[in-house]
DNA sequence: AGCACGCCGACT
DNA sequence: GTCGGCGTGCTC
């Protein structure tokens, strides 16, 4: 390398993407390539700063008595990854953000950061001195210490959180504990190797053989990765017809061509399934990757794909930045999920980012789903994605009955309950049975809609076809264009005055259902019982242990799980994911559906899935009873068309958030005015700004506005002069933006 | 982000 | 006269 000056940017936010020009020290001149993260003096004081490389030159270009040097190499570890800066290149230009935030999303970065670690209490001392100690501590009526103690006699080790927490025990009293030398305490790190791979189990990796129409997909697939290498492949694979098999049988074939594999899954602690599977077939040449690992631990994940012990990588969005260097292929399960949208800057699509990479790569791209999103479909109509479909169960499981049940007919017949009668009945003969029941309550999101229990009609905006939010003070929001009306008495269609908002949870659900059937052992799944990464798979397993006759929950339990004895599964209310406030509502709702519906009869026996609503003739729970995805995506396009929601109009969202409600008002207004001022052409429309649909985070309060345009060009062009127009005007000073494009 | 410079008001 | 408020500008 014969330059002796690189080209930094510094790792500040105040100032993205500047340049700084350092000298190389001759020592380090063989490790600075492009994309080496550095440690360099910066600054009055030269505090220590991280950069990043991102080119060269022979000449100072300034005053070389300013020019320092470069202190160190921050991670020597990883290459220079060129195509993750083309990636993250990329990503600056289409998601709006600086190429120092691409790039830390893109490159991996050892950080100094602490190992997570937990503290364990042990007893220091024999039993008979901790029986003594003990009755000593109840002599002097020392509770909190007789507490521990006496928990540690009985259970050998304790987590510290889990003491403090269980026992009601304060720091103060362990720490005197460990002076007195009855317990000690030592800290380990946590789950370093992911536990499948630690412990398999006895998991068994499925039959190896294809069926003739998986055989039929994959080979489709290959075919079409050989002519048409950039083309991404959409498998559409009804739930339990094997999607995983093919995954697994395309990437043995690049593993045996000498290439790596990314699979991304939405979120690990829904996935376990896939990822017992690969591990049971692909061993330690998996890595995983999830969510809860810090920096550090997801770097030595990494470490272990460059050492080239790992050839399959597997986890969530951040897992396609994984660096390998003769990448082949990337999967993305579960390709609707909106798990693979980040919520950070930059704001990406891990779908479109995998695309880029493949393309820079050289690496083939594959989507699955077995509800793909509308977007997919609707790329794949357009010839954009090659679309493989596959409709049969593997096995000899069959896709369960399903009927739907009018809870407006109940009410009529004066049942008030929220289990209708063939729901009670069909839970009885479970139970007689001793099969399993899945009770489902849809609710996603929070907001809370207003409806009419009499005739199932939801005030929606005149405007948005969204459904309208209450608000305090009594007033009904639209969260799109700001629309605003009083709380309704009577239901505008029928007359009843039986509307009003719907407050369910599972935790009322659990109480009806126990009330109904005493006998019955009830397990609860949702945000609440699932504390802790354990929490989760513990519920899970011990209702396939049948440890649990009927298991009522929400989202978590109708992904990705394999209960073979059960074959009811009952939506207590389809339409509660019908009106969160979003135009693909329906889409949501239909995908939920089906996935619940796939719970039941997953083993020999054939399923039953019963959907309570209180407006059975809606699209998609019509077409989700049928499983019949193409009727509702070909009903559910024209409407989409016709408001030019995406993907057939783009949708540009202008998310704002401030202390100051004011400044933030004053803020939006300004931008609805210069889109008026630059849109001369009538090329776009403008909707709101209104209250976000959590109008206030933290004293942030947040806006939204949203613009529709026809093509995509122009949607990006608008973004771009946003940008600039905010940059420069300090009217927007105390104000932070963001912005989405088509999500 | 820090840190220094600088230009104004309030104080020993 | 000096101390200290924080607006502005720079950092290879």
């Amino acid at each position: 390398m014969s330059e002796r000056y690189a080209d930094v940017i510094v790792d500040l936010t105040a100032m993205p993407d500047r340049v700084f020009r350092y000298r190389i020290p001759e020592k380090l001149a063989d490790q600075i390539c492009r994309g080496t993260c550095v440690e360099i003096p910066f600054g009055r004081g030269d505090k220590m700063t991280r950069g990043y490389v991102i080119g060269f030159g022979d000449e100072p270009g300034i005053d070389p008595a300013k020019i320092k040097e470069i202190a160190a190499v921050s991670d020597r570890g990883i290459a220079a990854e060129s195509g993750l800066i083309r990636l993250a290149a990329w990503m600056k230009k289409t998601y709006g953000s600086s190429m120092i935030q691409a790039l830390k999303t893109t490159l991996p970065v050892r950080e100094r950061e602490n190992r997570k670690t937990e503290d364990e209490i042990m007893l220091a001392v024999n039993d008979t001195m901790a029986g003594e100690i003990l009755s000593g501590y109840q002599k002097k009526h020392f509770t909190a210490k007789e507490r521990l103690l006496a928990a540690l006699m009985r259970e050998k080790r304790i987590n510290r959180g889990e003491a403090q927490k269980r026992l009601k025990i304060t720091l103060q009293t362990i720490r005197s504990m460990e002076g007195e030398g009855v317990i000690s305490v030592t800290s380990s790190e946590i789950d370093r190797l992911p536990s499948v791979l630690l412990s398999p189990e006895g998991e068994q990796s499925g039959p190896a053989v294809l069926s003739d129409e998986q055989e039929r997909a994959r080979d489709g697939i290959i075919q079409s990765f050989r002519r048409e290498p950039d083309k991404p492949c959409l498998l559409a694979g009804v739930t339990g017809s094997g999607k995983t098999l093919v995954y697994m049988d395309l990437s043995e074939r690049m593993l045996a061509e000498g290439r790596e594999v990314i699979v991304l899954i939405p979120e690990i602690a829904l996935s376990w399934q896939i990822v017992r599977r690969f591990a049971a077939r692909f061993g330690k040449k998996i890595a995983v990757i999830h969510s809860r690992m810090g920096k550090a631990e997801r770097y030595d994940e990494f470490e272990r794909v460059r050492r080239g012990e790992a050839k399959i990588v597997i986890g969530p969005r951040s897992a396609l930045f994984t660096p390998f260097s003769n990448l082949g292929l990337i999967i993305v399960d579960e390709e609707q999920e909106g798990a693979y949208q980040s919520d950070e800057t930059p704001r990406y699509d891990a779908r479109e980012v995998a695309i880029k990479r493949g393309q820079i790569e050289n690496a083939r791209v594959l989507f699955g789903s077995a509800t793909p999103s509308f977007d997919s479909v609707h790329r794949a109509e357009s010839g954009i994605y090659r679309l493989f479909v596959m409709r049969e169960r593997y096995g000899d499981a069959v896709l369960p009955d399903v009927s739907i049940v009018d809870m407006r007919k109940e009410l009529r017949a004066g049942n008030t309950s929220m289990l209708s009668g063939a729901l009670k009945s069909a839970i009885a003969e479970r139970l007689e049975r001793h099969e399993q029941t899945i009770l489902f309550l849809n609710k996603r999101g929070y907001t809370s809609f207003i409806s009419c229990r009499s005739c199932g009609h939801v005030i929606k905006c005149p405007h948005c076809d969204v459904s309208l939010t209450a608000h305090r003070g009594g007033r009904l929001i639209c969260h799109y264009c700001g629309y605003e009306q009083p709380m309704v008495r009577r239901c505008p269609s029928c007359g009843s005055p039986h509307i009003s908002g719907f407050r369910a949870g599972t935790e009322m659900a659990e109480g009806i259902v126990k009330k109904e059937f005493p006998e019955a052992e009830i397990l609860r799944m949702d945000s609440d019982t699932t504390h802790g990464k354990e929490g989760h798979e513990k519920i899970v397993k011990a209702f396939a242990q049948h440890q649990a006759d009927i298991l009522i929950g929400t989202q978590m339990i109708v992904k990705g799980h394999d209960f073979p004895d059960v074959t009811l599964v009952g939506v207590l209310l389809a339409d509660l994911s019908l009106f969160e406030s979003d135009y693909r509502s329906g889409e949501h709702t239909y995908q939920l559906l089906v996935q619940a519906i796939g719970r039941a009869g997953r083993g020999e026996k054939k399923g039953l899935a019963l959907i309570q609503t209180y407006r059975p003739d809606e699209p998609c729970i019509q077409a989700a009873a049928r499983q019949d995805y193409r009727a509702f995506y070909n009903q559910e396009m024209g409407v989409r068309r016709i408001l030019g929601y995406p993907p057939c109009g783009n949708l540009l969202a202008v998310h704002a958030s401030g202390r100051s409600e004011e400044k933030l008002d004053r803020a939006m207004g300004f931008i609805t005015k210069y889109l008026t001022l630059i849109d001369r052409r009538k090329q776009t429309r403008v909707i709101g700004p209104a209250p976000e649909t959590v109008s206030k985070i933290k004293d942030y309060y947040r806006r939204v506005l949203y613009i529709k345009t026809e093509t995509e060009e122009t949607a990006v062009r608008i973004r771009t002069l946003l940008e600039a127009y905010i940059d420069i005007n300090s009217g927007f000073r105390d104000v932070l933006f963001s912005y989405d494009l088509n999500r």
